[in-house]
DNA sequence: AGGTTTATCGTCGTAATGACGAAAAACAAC
DNA sequence: GTTGTTTTTCGTCATTACGACGATAAACCT
């Protein structure tokens, strides 16, 4: 314990982003695709280093705004964990710090800004892709970080835009898990939870069936109980 | 995204200890006393440099066998979260990766060795602790982290010898969650729970009251239905 | 007007829980 | 030894939450 900073081995600290979305019912991550060694052309999640003066929560924020192309994301951002092989990155020693962003449904990313070569890849594709670097492994830490809150906490309306029924929240659910929900259990669960949703008033009609009611996401935080994904 | 990792400014990355145990049924924390500058005489989480050619998980399992003496630590290590406020180290920028480990009672860190000036300390009184750093935050989270994990994994084993009774268990939960809970339905919980606990046939007399059954801890690792903690 | 689709409300049996009674198995005291 | 005390372990009971469905409500389509 007998140590100064200064005269151990330095290495460089970067944040990278596992960013999830839903597009058309379907699970989706942000992905780009590289231009240089080591891994050319391969997807890679975005990322980028820590800046000197910035903490790791902004340096996050700052890539997410970055790749997206949006000052404010919407949604849900947190740390994940990190990663700190030696040999993860073949140029040198990296340790990354993975966050994990849950947004709603956000436009593709824009040509020609720093966002271009960014774009939405379902997940179920992704999976099997390989990515750059241990990008693989943390895309599914990710992903399984997602599918675990949905759980215990309300995590399933960052995924959600302002307003939206009950119809759209089991959507997410069913989409993160990857299996249907019974739409009834599922209505009688989230309403009768205190502070899940706050009813607007107004209902939305979908084309098809009945209107639905409109709901913005309460202060609930927990689920309790929490839900359950195995029958 | 266009960057040359070399050309980045670099920071320093430790690994610093929560670990947690039971002594005399009361949750205690391993500190040491730091004897330089910054925060001189101040008590700190046990930690130290990642070393170029480990893994994050490889410096943690090194520093904890350094700093509580043992080759081989039982129990339980798992990555926290990472720290990396600029100015949470007055030195330099130094990224800090915290690691949870909690264990059976240990014996107190053995003077004369590179551990010397580790103890245990209750949480009770190293929360009301000025520590060095931003090590009363880590110190918090790792409790918490504890706190939840014992809700819903069989985690509370951690902290159990080889062979543990019922009401061991039981201690364990409520020197965590600071609060009593009933000694038949925890029974029952526990014991109905297929695959958590492995009944030994041996039963250990504590003094008074009936012997226990002594238990081995089963394969289960995750608690289906899960404890909640607030009755 | 009738059919289809989706949202919402109810019902029912089962599992899990909290509160608590009671028996079992040891030791201490007299 | 017998009685009390302590701790473990087994049971009971009411309440709650949940999964599987049936039924109704409110829109659109043809």
């Amino acid at each position: 314990m007998t140590y100064d900073p200064t005269a151990f081995p330095r290495v460089a600290v970067t944040v990278d982003l596992v960013v999830l979305t839903l597009r058309g019912g379907a699970l989706h991550v942000l992905l780009v695709e590289r231009g240089e060694e080591p891994f050319r052309g391969r997807l890679a999640l975005p990322g980028g280093f820590v800046r000197p003066d910035e903490t790791l929560d902004d340096a996050a924020a700052r890539e997410l705004a970055e790749e997206t192309g949006l000052r404010d994301v919407p949604g849900h951002l947190e740390q994940l964990r990190s990663y700190g092989d030696p040999a993860r990155d073949p140029r040198m020693r990296v340790v990354s710090v993975a966050y994990l962003a849950l947004a709603p449904d956000l436009p593709e990313p824009a040509a020609g800004t720093d966002a271009a070569d960014a774009r939405w890849v379902p997940v179920a594709r992704a999976s099997g892709t390989a990515l750059a670097f241990d990008h693989a492994a943390i895309l599914a830490d990710g992903v399984e970080r997602a599918r675990a809150k949905l759980e215990y906490t309300s995590l399933a309306t960052a995924f959600c835009p302002p307003e939206f029924t009950v119809a759209d929240l089991r959507g997410v659910y069913e989409a993160v898990w990857g299996t249907a929900l019974d739409p009834r259990n599922f209505h009688r669960k989230v309403t009768s939870t205190p502070g899940l949703l706050v009813d607007t008033g107004r209902t939305r009609a979908e084309g098809r069936g009945r209107p639905a009611a409109l709901y913005r996401a309460g202060d609930a935080r927990a689920l309790q109980p929490p839900f359950t994904r195995e029958a």
